[in-house]
DNA sequence: TTGTACGCGTTATCAA
DNA sequence: TTGATAACGCGTACAA
């Protein structure tokens, strides 16, 4: 399979190969005629323009720079929808994705951006405060981040509302009667590297159950897996409530926590409520069906992705700080109200 | 955040800008002291070479193209650690990865290899039969193929030995006793798609049973979920044996399974048996822990990688067809053997 | 409506 | 050991 240049097909066609690239991009008027000609001879040698040179050339990739949590032994769960909605609104404008680890740190967002690999970046699972926030803003390429670190540096935030997301948890435990609260906390690690929507989702929980007049207690930091939500399960059944509401905004908490409930014979749904964040796939196929408020990474992404071609194409304003507004979905993990 | 050139860097250092370039890919003996000049210019400027320049000129791009399964309604569970392993993999030989997704069908490949992309591609998720085999083998851009097609079209193959992983588990399930197989069926759209390694898996399933003179009843298809867990526990419930081995290579599978089985009262490990394929990590998390053959996803990414390399830069011959043997791990949800 | 010619920032060849 | 200089393949300003 040999590969042709514009050049070629300009030959083919018996015209110029300047002619060749203004049918393509069709940034000047062409005779019916020559385009037939040009675009049969593109045709006939499946000729595709070099990457490279037209990089080179025009100042742009058609290349998105995803820096996506691998190797910081964070919560990887939940990622893959976020890469492929991307991946998709990317394809949906001609855009390709160039993967880059977080494990790279800000290095990996110099390249980006130093060796013009890309057009523009997309940076997720940022802590509260960031040491990559300072490269990223003093970098040429565009930069929209998801999620709303302290100081967004004057970047494009998209992320869920994570406040809004704790107070349909909390309003709807608090409409439903229960008069204690507990918010099972996130591992230390996560806790530990603060990552912003961990404070984001506790604050407002806090004010909301304030707001309600409900006590409300904090278990953390809870590990994954069984053992853990054993744990948890045990402080959970020390807490004197008649109607005790659970709060897991780790959806990776969720599950193993509603086993270790129902192994000391509290019935989620019954004897106590739980309300989890997570995705209503991950919720719907949930053992029971647990009421959630969900994390929406497909409109997040397709939110970022919408701000990055605004930006970079369509040169509209977008706005600075984009929250997506959760679902409350109501299904068996809750008492009825009284 | 201005963007200088090797023109730059060679300003400053006053040198030529071939000079730089040399500096930079050790291509040609340096006195130490421009040596030094060239690097200290080149750090003050934080230059960063044009990857659209390089690539034109060099013929190389030092990315690798990765297509992924998004997109095609196929399981997407178990996809993280091979897109981690593999962007690690590049990272550690100063590659990145270009993610393209599978619904693109061979265009992508075509678009990859066309535009000069990359330099190498990763096929994964491979139908038996794939149409997608043709283009890849016809592309310069040199294909690795995680899996092991009817015919690989002179391609170079990377796989989890999943005619090792039946033999297996059969195996054991042989040896600890038992009297009567099931092998659990994957999703109906799985098995229409023919992916590569269901087939694999089968075939060996059945001559390992036939070979140690043990009937062998096929479930399937069985979807994912909470009702199909529970169907095919009711037809496991009613095959008549003294001890029955079940072997689940869909990896979403084993988990609902064993839900499905405790809550008929057929308890894995104490009234019959079940050898799920699926990760450590998995397997070990299981609810009980499940005995397990490994999926290998880590490895066989890394294998995949070191092929790739050992094709476009040590020029060492990897071998054709590469298969990582799987691992059993004992836990609990086999019988002890009589 | 079309062609000519230059520049994009590297790599690599040929001289010195 | 180093410096000019010619590609690499495309986009686009300038001419016609």
């Amino acid at each position: 399979m040999a590969t042709f240049t514009s050049k070629d097909v300009a030959r083919l066609a018996g015209v110029s190969q300047s002619t060749v690239s203004y049918v393509m991009s069709g940034k000047r008027p062409i005779s019916e005629e020559t385009r037939r000609r040009v675009l049969d001879a593109i045709d006939r040698l499946t000729y595709e323009p070099n990457a490279g040179a037209r990089a080179l050339a025009s100042q742009r990739t058609k290349v998105v720079g995803l820096v996506v949590p691998f190797g910081v032994g964070v919560d990887t769960t939940g990622l893959l929808p976020f890469i492929e909605t991307i991946a998709g609104a990317a394809r949906a404008r001609d855009h390709d994705v160039l993967l880059v680890t977080a494990d790279e740190g800000s290095a990996g967002i110099r390249r980006l951006a130093g060796r013009s690999l890309c057009d523009a970046i997309i940076l997720m699972d940022l802590q509260t405060v960031d040491d990559r926030l300072a490269v990223a803003a003093n970098v040429r390429t565009p930069v929209i981040l998801i999620g709303v670190p302290a100081d967004p540096h004057g970047m494009h935030c998209v992320d869920l509302d994570f406040a809004e997301a704790a107070r349909l948890a909390v309003g709807e435990l608090a409409a439903t009667g229960h008069d204690r609260l507990a918010l099972i906390g996130h591992p230390a690690d996560i806790v530990l590297r603060d990552l912003n929507y961990v404070r984001r989702f506790a604050d407002a929980a806090r004010s909301a159950a304030a707001g309600h007049g409900l006590p409300l207690e904090i278990i953390a930091p809870v590990e994954w897996g069984r053992e853990a939500a054993g744990d948890a399960a045990a402080r959970l059944a020390a807490i004197d409530a008649r109607r005790l509401g659970v709060v897991v905004p780790a959806s990776n908490t969720v599950q193993p926590l509603l086993h270790a409930l129902n192994a000391r014979g509290l019935v989620p749904g019954r004897d106590l409520s739980v309300i989890g964040l997570l995705t209503d796939a991950a919720a719907a196929e949930g053992e029971p069906p647990v009421t959630n408020v969900s994390l929406e990474p497909r409109d997040v992404s397709r939110r970022a992705m919408q701000t990055l071609f605004r930006l970079l194409e369509d040169r509209t304003a977008p706005p600075l700080i984009d929250l997506i507004t959760p679902q409350l979905t109501r299904r068996q993990t809750v008492l009825p109200g009284p």
